[in-house]
DNA sequence: GACTGTCTGATTTTT
DNA sequence: TCAGACAGTC
């Protein structure tokens, strides 16, 4: 395969730099709808096909499973029309289909399949797979290769019985949230719990950092992980073993980063770490073989809840990179042709992330027409934000041949918007897709079979194992687990152990013995089956001989049935991964299953699109439907206070406006429902932000002029004089407070010159406010 | 040990 | 609004 790629010919120049790019370190700067995509898929098949690099010393790392998996479909299909030309001459398509399939799959055998592609978890849980063995942390902590990874609501009920059984704390100080949200924190800072305790001075940061050494005491003894550690343990690992590291230093050649603005400090550390075999960045010369190769946009960094860190990014120029002015600098490139979007949407765009301070200048350029106008419809409540938008879409799709269903995406801030839009959707019998909110393998019925899954694999997950020991029920009670608990604690082994210990279970009364020595061998028959037998056959087993749908059948309901449903989809997802990856042992479909989510098969192709901004990234639609615009909504209250906070909002309303080819609503209403109770809603500070001349709307007075926050950047934005003494404040009045924002009067009190105000503010509450001391704006 | 009803309390985003 | 925790009853 020694052609020169023809591929290239089709990039604009800094796109060619990027993919030309051979060995040392390179940042692109990759604006939305720039063809970054293209650039990493690219650059992996160049290094292949013109440098002769070995695909399996090239690691990428993309932000989701389905990116992944669609760039390995990229590249795959790159390299069989290569080879198509070579070896016949001819484009992949018009040969023969078995010859397609010929090629194709010569190209997954000897390029997609040794590459390490994946996200930064999946990779990290392959690596540790193999490795995990080798590491001991601070405390002596040992895992095995067949540890379990925990679910969000597993560490949850974790840190809940640490707080609340093991330190007798009060949990309503510690709510379990919030500590285990300290507790990651932490981790993704690459701290242990001595490490936190060392930054933590105050008493709760001190209670914090003995729950999370407990929590670990408590993942080892089940050997689970989290998907913090399956990070921040391997860079402990590599950290700690010098042959480790460098053996994977040596493997990894070249290492690409998708989404870069969005990784944490570990993230971070494993990066350098492999890169530079520990030396220090700076002083790292020994580029000649290898290199690193970011993509990211910190204009489009959403995640900093999670510990990213865009920072990271900016820093790469003085990091890894030469540090020279844009100008000199060979070590980024900018990508800021847009070919998504139109122009009118660009300019929307642009003029609205402006409002941040901390960016990487960078504009999106356009290469399209102006397109239409963006449209900004203001509705009475969430039903007529409904009514709105799934009339556009009718129309839409009934005068545009061209448009389907799944050309419309209804983009929104938090999950629980989705639901008006459903019901409508519904109504019109529109087919629809909600991704993301309740997950598949987030139901009941799933996280119970994957939990005898689970205790197959890895017996000492004693999570796992109290979650099906009674499920269905079989009469092993409380009390009895709880007696067979504190024994296993005693003894200091996992609660699994205990029960096999025939004699041991036997002391029990029969009646609560016979079950248990039923359970176990149950269990052990199925355990005798894993090097055997597929993960969809011990699926059926299980389904079959454990009772568990039995006992869905005989509750005879539709929710039961829902569930019977759903059990036998998981079984059908473990027979679609054996197809899809060669592999159909139940430890590797386990550990696949642990970190998919919904969004990994999403079809955008025949249904409308409905998803939180988050989940949108990195998607596009000719039709946009950015809702919810409202103060308190989005930006989400819990930000107003905190100017980054709200610069991440705007990212992340940017994300939104981006994603959208064609043409772009955004709606608002004045008064919405939230858990039970109507409140009344103001227009979103980000909508004043937006070029007026370029925006159609059913009411342009709702649009306030100025912003209507005036407590948050501190560029020179000017402020209005403080005029409320003049003013006769009226019960249903709007107005601007600088702490809190919107908000509506409710209540007045007193009289004349001597009034109090009752003003509510969406997300915050009521506020009782003297008009003669605070400052406030009225809203027309 | 299983089941039922009441109450509380939490509601941003997710690999 | 709604799910999960918990107390009380059979």
């Amino acid at each position: 395969m020694s052609a020169i790629p023809d591929f290239l010919s089709h990039l604009n120049p800094s796109q060619r730099q990027a993919v030309e790019h051979f060995c040392g370190p390179l940042l692109v700067v990759a604006g939305a709808g720039s063809g970054k995509t293209r650039a990493l898929t690219y650059r992996i098949s160049n290094l292949v096909m013109r440098h002769q690099v070995n695909p399996e010393n090239i690691l990428a790392v993309t932000f989701t499973n389905k990116a992944a998996r669609e760039m390995k479909e990229r590249i795959e299909k790159l390299f069989a029309e290569q080879l198509a030309q070579q070896d016949h001459g001819k484009a992949l398509e018009l040969l023969a289909p078995q010859q397609q399939t010929k090629l194709r799959s010569q190209v997954y055998k000897t390029i997609t399949k040794p590459l390490w592609i994946g996200t930064f978890h999946s990779l990290c849980a392959r690596l540790l797979r193999m490795e995990i063995e080798k590491y001991q942390d601070e405390k002596g902590r040992k895992w095995q290769r067949n540890f379990s990874i925990f679910d969000e609501s597993d560490v949850q009920s974790l840190i809940k019985d640490i707080v609340v059984n093991q330190l007798n704390l009060d949990d309503r100080k510690f709510q379990p949230r919030s500590v285990r949200f300290a507790i990651s924190n932490a981790k993704n800072q690459g701290w242990n719990p001595q490490e936190l305790e060392a930054n933590q001075q105050d008493f709760r940061g001190r209670v914090v950092a003995q729950v999370y050494s407990k929590y670990q005491d408590s993942l080892a003894a089940n050997n689970g992980l989290d998907f913090d550690d399956l990070i921040r343990v391997l860079v402990q690992l590599l950290k700690q073993n010098g042959q480790v590291l460098g053996y994977w230093h040596q493997q990894f050649r070249h290492m690409l980063v998708d989404e870069y603005q969005d990784t944490n400090r570990t993230q971070y550390d494993l990066l350098r770490l492999l890169a530079t075999n520990g030396t220090d960045t700076r002083n790292f010369k020994d580029w000649e073989h290898r290199s690193v190769f970011v993509v990211g946009d910190a204009d489009q960094s959403i995640y900093s809840f999670r510990a990213a860190d865009f920072k990271i990014l900016m820093g790469f120029q003085q990091d890894f990179g030469d540090g020279l002015p844009d100008g000199d600098t060979r070590t980024m490139v900018k990508l800021e042709e847009n070919y998504r979007s139109t122009e009118n949407i660009l300019q929307v765009a642009n003029e609205l992330i402006d409002n941040n301070t901390e960016r990487i200048d960078k504009i999106l350029k356009p290469t399209r027409g102006a397109g239409e106008p963006i449209y900004c419809y203001r509705a009475d409540d969430e039903l007529h934000e409904s009514d709105f938008v799934i009339q556009q879409i009718r129309t839409l799709e009934q005068s545009h041949p061209e448009l389907s269903w799944g050309d419309f995406a209804i983009l929104y801030r938090t999950n629980a918007q989705s639901r008006a839009f459903e019901e409508g959707l519904v109504r019109w019998s529109i087919p629809y897709t909600v991704v993301g909110g309740l997950k598949f393998y987030d139901r009941r019925e799933i996280k119970d079979v994957l939990a005898y899954l689970r205790l197959i694999v890895n017996p000492a997950d004693t999570v796992s194992l109290k979650r099906v020991i009674n499920t269905p029920r079989r009469g092993i009670g409380k009390t009895t687990l709880d007696r067979l608990m504190n024994a296993a604690q005693e003894l200091g082994v996992p609660l699994w152990e205990m029960l096999t210990e025939e004699t041991a279970v036997k002391t029990l009364a029969a009646r609560s013995a016979k079950p248990i020595l039923q359970f176990v061998e149950m269990m052990r028959h199925w355990q005798g089956q894993v090097e055997t037998q597929s993960a969809a056959n011990i699926i059926q087993g299980i389904l079959e001989d454990s009772g568990y749908v039995r006992d869905l059948k005989n509750q005879g309901t539709d929710e039961a049935d829902d569930r019977i449903g759903n059990v036998q989809e998981l079984q059908n997802a473990a027979l679609q991964y054996a197809e899809e990856n060669t592999d159909e042992s139940l430890p590797s479909f386990l550990a696949n299953t642990a970190l998919a989510s919904d969004l990994d098969d999403l079809d955008e192709k025949t249904t409308v699109s409905l998803m939180t901004l988050h989940a949108a990234k990195g998607l596009e639609f000719p039709i946009v439907f950015l809702v919810g615009l409202e103060q308190g909504l989005f930006p989400n209250f819990r930000s107003l206070e905190d100017p980054a906070a709200i610069e991440e909002e705007r990212r992340l309303c940017y994300v939104g406006v981006t994603r959208a080819q064609e043409r772009l609503f955004i709606s608002h209403a004045r008064e919405r429902r939230l858990y039970g109770s109507r409140e009344p809603a103001m227009p979103s500070l980000f909508l004043s932000e937006l070029p007026r001349d370029l925006l159609q709307t059913n009411s342009l007075s709702a649009i306030p002029s100025e912003p209507p926050h005036s407590a948050m950047s501190p560029g020179a934005k000017k402020k209005k004089m403080p005029n409320t003494h003049a003013m006769d404040w009226a019960v249903g009045d709007r107005l601007v407070h600088r702490g809190f924002g919107l908000g509506e009067v409710t209540h007045i009190f007193g009289g004349g010159n001597k009034i109090c105000l009752a003003v509510k503010f969406p997300g915050i509450g009521k506020k009782i406010i003297d008009p003669n001391i605070t400052v406030l704006d009225r809203v027309e």
